[in-house]
RNA sequence: CGCGGGUUGGAGCAGUCUGGUAGCUCGUCGGGCUCAUAACCCGAAGGUCGUUGGUUCAAAUCCAGCACCCGCAA
């Protein structure tokens, strides 16, 4: 048995973490994670995906405010006597004390290719620059931001319609596999970390609201990358009678019609002109209401 | 006790402030026109206005409670 601690907080982590613990090879002997924090309407504190699962299965958690600076936790954590740690979208950095605790190294799975894309956001942004594929990688976790040995690689394709929704599920759902892999290759010596070309780096900056706002004289490939590269989270939108509409789905299509002016031209959707071809709009969501056609939308706000 | 919006025929909305005939854009069904259409014309069906109680001669509309949905912020 490989005894390994769980560093992670969202639910894209979540697929992992249940294969680790289903694991015959693998042993979690615990799970590190953020703090229960006051979120969603009403701000009602909530425990993250990766703590309810830890409680649901009797797994010792421990939810540091920040790793570094509590000697307390690694002592806990080092009573462990862990082979490895394993992060995976945790959200805090760790010390060199943290990092030297378990016996071999600390693993760290990021969403890209490295080392394209090191940073916050690397699913959504290769999505949104077009790229037609991205992968996910394991690696030897190093104090600088995701720039360890890599261990072992996966190229994902992305087609022109798949959102990040879609490409998320999939990144959760190959990555446990490989996590495994690396663990038990890293623990036989039959996987050798290299390491990082500097070819083509880059970082995935962290998405901030004012990007996700549509600007209509862009072109409708453009347009039509950033809506699924950021699709329901946290969504690109655009203001319509000063009401925030988000934009869930669309197509980009041939044509030219006025910037940034809506026509009902087919039965799919509605027509918005852009600085470069047209982009038909599918699905909405407005503010203060459940996703909708935007044929629906449309309806009501010339009725 | 974070701030705010919403619930009205099958869909999306207006009407609520200022109480008094159920409206708009669609969809559906029937008929017509057109080589044709995302078109146009005629007609029809379809609503206990979220729920409970209160005020009133009279409530979608005013008041109070409850349920459910959602945006912001974190």
């Amino acid at each position: 048995m490989i005894k390994t601690i769980f560093f992670g907080t969202p639910d894209i982590g979540l697929k992992s973490l249940e294969y680790l613990y289903n694991s015959e090879k693998i042993e979690v002997c615990a799970v590190v994670t953020q703090p229960d924090k006051p979120a969603g309407r009403g701000h009602k504190l909530q425990a993250s995906p990766i703590k309810k699962f830890a409680l649901e299965h009797n797994i010792p958690v421990f939810q540091p405010k920040s790793i570094r600076k509590e000697p307390e936790i690694q002592e806990e954590l080092k009573k462990f006597e862990p082979d490895f740690f394993v992060t995976f979208a945790f959200g805090q950095i760790l010390s060199q004390e943290v990092l030297d605790i378990p016996k071999y190294e600390t693993i760290n799975l990021h969403a890209s290719l490295l080392p394209k894309y090191r940073g916050a956001n690397p699913i959504q942004r290769a999505i949104i620059n077009g790229d037609k594929e991205t992968g996910i990688c394991t690696m030897i976790t190093e104090l600088g931001l995701d720039c360890g040995d890599i261990c072992q690689k996966l190229v994902i394709p992305i087609s022109d319609t798949m959102n990040c929704e879609e490409l998320w599920k999939e990144i959760a759902q190959k990555s446990p596999q490989m996590i495994e892999d690396t663990l038990i290759g890293l623990k036989n010596k039959t996987l050798i970390p290299v390491k990082q070309c500097e070819d083509g780096l880059c970082m995935a900056s962290k998405l901030t609201k004012e990007e996700c706002q549509i600007d209509w004289s862009k072109t409708n490939t453009q347009i039509h990358n950033l809506v699924r590269g950021v699709c329901r989270c946290p969504s690109a939108y655009f203001y319509h009678n000063n009401k925030l509409i988000k934009v869930i789905e669309t197509k980009p299509i041939e044509g030219k019609l006025p910037l940034g002016e809506i026509t009902a031209t087919s039965k799919e959707g509605i027509d918005i002109g852009c600085g470069e071809g047209i982009l038909r709009v599918l699905k909405v969501k407005p503010e203060g209401k459940g996703e909708m056609s935007a044929r629906d939308w449309y309806n009501g706000v010339r009725g």
